[in-house]
DNA sequence: CTCCCGATAT
DNA sequence: ATATCAGGAG
C-alpha cells in the first residue's frame, strides 16, 4: 500500500473509506449514554483519558445523584471527585463539571450553547468535546472530532500523517463533506474500539485492510 | 511543555 | 511493568 501523494489519491481514498464505513457502521452514534445535551457534556469530559465504557459505569449513579444542572453547579467539588474517582483526574473533571453547570446557568440561561465560540468558553471543553456536543446533541456539524482513535486510524490509513488533533482535524474537514463529518466521527471512533486499536489491531478481522497503510505493522 | 490519574489489556 | 483509554488547563 503506497501512501496518497496528491489531493486528487487523497480525495480517491476517503472516498473508499467512507464507502466502507458506511456498509460495516451505517447505524453508529454516541456511545456515551445521556439523556440530555448537559448529560451529554458530562459525559464527555468525563471521558478524558478514559474508556467510554467505564464512563457508562459512572454516568447513571452520578445522573441520579445530581439529576439537575443546579444540583452540579452547587455540589461540593471535593465530593463530586469522590462520584467520579474511578474516571481518573479526578479532581480537574469534578472541578470542570462545577464549573461548566455554573457558567451555563449563569451566562448561557440554563441551555448548553450552540456554538463553538461559546461552548469553549465553558471549562473542561475544548474543539473536541464541543465537536461531541454540537453534533451529537445538536446536530450541528461544527468540526470533526479528532480524538486518539480519529487521530490514531488517520495515520495508520495514511489520511495525513499530522501528528496533532488540531491538524489533523483541518485536514479531514477539507476532505469530507460537511454532511458526513458528525457520522464519520462516531465511524472512527467505534472502528478504533473494535478493531483498529491501539496495540495489536485485528488487522486480519479489518474491512479496510485494503487500504490500510499500516497493516499488520505494531506502532 | 507538564500535570492531572484510575482501570484495564498486554 | 507498561501502554493506553471518546483531553484539557496552566
Amino acid at each position: 500500500m503506497t501512501r496518497p501523494k496528491n489531493a486528487e489519491q487523497r480525495k480517491a481514498r476517503i472516498k473508499k473509506i467512507l464507502e466502507i464505513l458506511d456498509l460495516t457502521y451505517p447505524k453508529v452514534t454516541c456511545a456515551l449514554h445521556h439523556s440530555n445535551t448537559f448529560e451529554l457534556l458530562v459525559a464527555t469530559i468525563l471521558s478524558a483519558q478514559c474508556t467510554d465504557a467505564r464512563v457508562n459505569m459512572v454516568t447513571p449513579g452520578l445522573f441520579k445523584k445530581y439529576p439537575t444542572i443546579a444540583d452540579f453547579a452547587c455540589a461540593d467539588p471535593k465530593r463530586l471527585a469522590q462520584d467520579v474517582h474511578s474516571t481518573g483526574f479526578y479532581n480537574n473533571k469534578a472541578k470542570s463539571i462545577v464549573g461548566a453547570a455554573k457558567r451555563i446557568l449563569l451566562h448561557f440561561g440554563g441551555e448548553v450553547p450552540h456554538t463553538m465560540e461559546e461552548l469553549l468558553t465553558i471549562p473542561g471543553a475544548a474543539r473536541k468535546t464541543a465537536n461531541v456536543v454540537l453534533g451529537t446533541a445538536y446536530g450541528i456539524a461544527s468540526g470533526v472530532v479528532v480524538d486518539t482513535h480519529v487521530l490514531r486510524i488517520s495515520q495508520r490509513l495514511a489520511i495525513t500523517q499530522m501528528s496533532t488533533p488540531e491538524r489533523v482535524e483541518k485536514v479531514l474537514i477539507k476532505l469530507l463533506p460537511q454532511d458526513r463529518w458528525i457520522q464519520f466521527s462516531h465511524q472512527m471512533i467505534h472502528h478504533g474500539r473494535t478493531f483498529c486499536v491501539a496495540r495489536k489491531p485485528k488487522c486480519n478481522k479489518c474491512p479496510m485492510d485494503d487500504l490500510c497503510y499500516a497493516k499488520d505493522k505494531t506502532y
